[in-house]
This record gives C-alpha cells, sequence and structure tokens, in this order.
DNA sequence: CCGAGATGCTTTAAGCTTGATCTATTCAGG
DNA sequence: CCTGAATAGATCAAGCTTAAAGCATCTCGG
C-alpha cells in the first residue's frame, strides 16, 4: 500500500503539469501490487511458498555453485538481516543448504538442495505462465515500447538518485 | 523483493517470446521499488513517518468529511487488520480521530485532525517534489505513452484476473 | 607484526501485510 | 417480531522488511 496524494480516482484528469508524474507512480505501483497480488496468493495456495522465498530460490537455480548472502542481499535488493530469516525458513524445509566458505570463515555460501531444484522448476513453469497470461493483453510492439519506457524512466531515476542527497 | 526467475542481470535478451513478459513484470517491480525505495527512506528520515500512513492520510485528505475503515480498506487496497492498525497509530500520535457513526454502531468515521492537516500538507508538497524529479527524466511524449501503456496493461490483466480462477 | 577499520552474518525492535477468526451490530425474509 | 445471514472492526499468528547494533573475522597501513 503506497498511494498518493492525488484525486480519489486514481488515474483522473491531472491538476497541473506536475500531476503527471504522480500519475505514472500511481499506475506503477498499481499495475505492480495488482500482479504482485495474484502470483503471491497463486504461490501460496498451490505451493505453500511466498513470493520473497520464490524470488531467493530464483535466484539459487541460476547460480548452481551457490551464492554469499551478501550477493544474495546484493541481487535481492534486501537487508542482510531479511535474507537470513528466508534462508532460515528455507533451509528448515530442506529447500536449501549453508556450506562453509573455506576462503572467509564469516561467509555461508547457500545452495539449492536437489530437492529444491525440483521444488523451484516446478514452480517457475506456473510463475512464467500467470505472468505471461497477465500481460497477454499488450501487442508485442506495445510490449516492446513498455520496455523501453521503463528502461528510461528508471535509468533517468537511477541518475536522479546518485544525484540526489539522502 | 519479488523478483522472478530470469536470466543473472535482469533485463538480459530472453530466450523466448515468453520471457518478454518475464522481463517487462521484472522492469515494473524495479522502477516500483525504487521509487518506493526513496520515498519511504525520505518520509521516515525527513518526517519521521511510514509510507502506509502517508497513503492514509492522503486518502483521508480529500474526504474531510472523513471515511469508514472498510472505506479505508477499499481505497488503499489492504485488509481491515492493517487498516486498523495504521490508524491506530496515527490516533495515538493526533493525527487522525475516530468518530461515531449515528447510522451504524459497528461502524467509525475516521478524520484527519487539525495538526494532521497540517502535517499532511506539508509532506505532500515534498512527496510530489521527489516523484516529479525521479520520472523528470523522460519527455513529455515519453510521460503520455508510459501512462497509456500501463493503463492498458493494467485494463488487460483486470480482465485476465476476473477471468481465473483462483 | 599489530591495531584500527571494514566486512559478513545474526539479532533486535518496529512497522506493514495477509488470512482466519471473533464479537457486536445490522439487515432481510419468513 | 424473530432468526439466520451478512457486515464492521478488532485480534491473532505468520511472514516480510528496515535500520541499528553486536560479534567474529578479515584487510590494510604504519
Amino acid at each position: 500500500m503506497a498511494l498518493a496524494a492525488i484525486r480519489t480516482d486514481r488515474e483522473t484528469i491531472a491538476r497541473s503539469e506536475d500531476h503527471r508524474a504522480l500519475r505514472i507512480w500511481l499506475r506503477l505501483l498499481t499495475c505492480t501490487q495488482m500482479i504482485e497480488r495474484v502470483v503471491r496468493s497463486r504461490l501460496r495456495s498451490r505451493y505453500r511458498t511466498t513470493l520473497p522465498r520464490f524470488d531467493l530460490m530464483a535466484q539459487l537455480e541460476r547460480h548452481p555453485e551457490g551464492l554469499k548472502m551478501n550477493e544474495l542481499s546484493r541481487l535481492l535488493m534486501v537487508t542482510g538481516g531479511n535474507v537470513t530469516a528466508i534462508v532460515d525458513q528455507l533451509e528448515k524445509e530442506g529447500l536449501v543448504e549453508r556450506l562453509d566458505e573455506p576462503s572467509d570463515r564469516r561467509a555461508f555460501r547457500i545452495r539449492l538442495t536437489k530437492s529444491g531444484e525440483r521444488s523451484f522448476t516446478d514452480m517457475a513453469r506456473a510463475h512464467e505462465e500467470w505472468v505471461v497470461e497477465l500481460l497477454s493483453g499488450l501487442s508485442r510492439r506495445e510490449q516492446d515500447e513498455l520496455l523501453r519506457l521503463l528502461a528510461r524512466a528508471k535509468e533517468h531515476a537511477l541518475e536522479r538518485i546518485s544525484e540526489m542527497r539522502p
């Protein structure tokens, strides 16, 4: 829930030029949250898991040699404390394992177990189907254009962020 | 954190047609989360508040006559239990008040206090500046096009959702 | 070689969120 | 008028998330 100050029904006519930015922001939020809600709900009801766990397993699936906690933290863009708790849960379910890192006794290397690999493959297939279906209303050209605009919005926002002081 | 199964660095060349949908989804997520993170951080450090509270106050600012809990729940798209906790916190800080609803003894009407109105006006101005700045890298035409594509993506996704079984 | 600073991971408190459940109240139909 | 169903809001357990603090370990410069 992260709705900005804007007219009663979200996407209404802007009061001024500046409101376009607020409307874009609001639409980004509602689109993202709508798809996220569907995905979260499906993962919970069909696989008894959660989206953060799924995402973490997705990162591990792409790195068969495993990832360190701080690498997971960076890739997933969440804090180390959060990664610790999610890895704890997955380890408890036997889906991942913590392996010692010989070159650094502070660190661990997290890897999917065999059970975790099978489980993830199953969920990933369904996940892709859901996302494809939810976004299938856009034509090929519209999808390409949306990708391009989101990429531009992101890179410009990143520029602004690096220029801003906290 | 809701990253899907996709190539190591997020926005890489799709393996197949279906991956375009995943890439769009991923870009939606990273754009949204990036802006959200900035806004949350600013609200916390400069105003000692949180984004959900800001959003709730935004809804109340537009309804001077107040809103019932279930109306807030619907507008903010979160569960009633969540609204209860956030209203509790804002009431404790003297920013909102719960008024009896004469026609229904089960219900309350939530309204901003004078203090809450002043506080919100202050934050809303800053919030709009931040969002405008973060999205200012896009041209006017690109912003219009992004709004249009997000609207189309949303309406199509809504259609799919209403057709899907849970 | 040693000490200060940095790093990796964990723990803690606080906040948000959901879905299920509970109590009090309202409403509609017989 | 009465009863069963629905509704409004609160509570609870579980999960995610952050920022800050703590401990163990590593690195680098003097």
